[in-house]
DNA sequence: ATTCTTACA
DNA sequence: TGTAAGGA
């Protein structure tokens, strides 16, 4: 299930075209970029070549907006997740050490004692 | 015809 | 954010 996620990030579609997929003046799309919140690539004549993801990021901007989040709330949101991502992606390269045991263990008594409600910090499974 | 950058009676 | 100007 990759060939998916090459295509959607495949930059084929000309502003124009986002223009009418988001509703967005080209004004809009071009300050979003400005502000590091999409990245589209460039053709050899220096158009923004943009994929479907960025489509989808700029359908994104445009939701928070409308629910009253600044740029800066936008970026903050987008850095976050990009720090959570890299966690996982630090996870996955790094097996468990003797002291994640520990500490798996020592969350899950407390857990059963009903001291806790929520889910706690994920561990890699295998 | 389209898009790009820069700038603001 | 819109829009005009001047070039590609």
């Amino acid at each position: 299930m990759k060939e998916k996620e090459l295509r959607r990030s495949l930059a084929v579609l000309p502003i124009g075209t986002v223009m009418k997929l988001t509703n967005l003046s080209a004004r809009q799309i071009r300050y979003y970029e400005e502000q590091d919140l999409i990245h589209p690539e460039r053709n050899a004549g220096n158009r923004r070549m943009f994929s479907l993801n960025d489509v989808d990021r700029l359908l994104e901007i445009k939701d928070y907006l409308a629910d009253g989040i600044n740029m800066a709330g936008i970026k903050a949101i987008y850095a976050q997740q990009a720090q959570e991502a890299q966690q996982k992606e630090a996870d996955r390269a790094r097996p468990l050490t003797d002291n994640d045991v520990r500490r798996i263990l020592h969350d899950e008594f407390l857990n059963l004692g009903g001291l806790t409600s929520n889910q706690g910090p994920q561990y890699p499974t295998h």
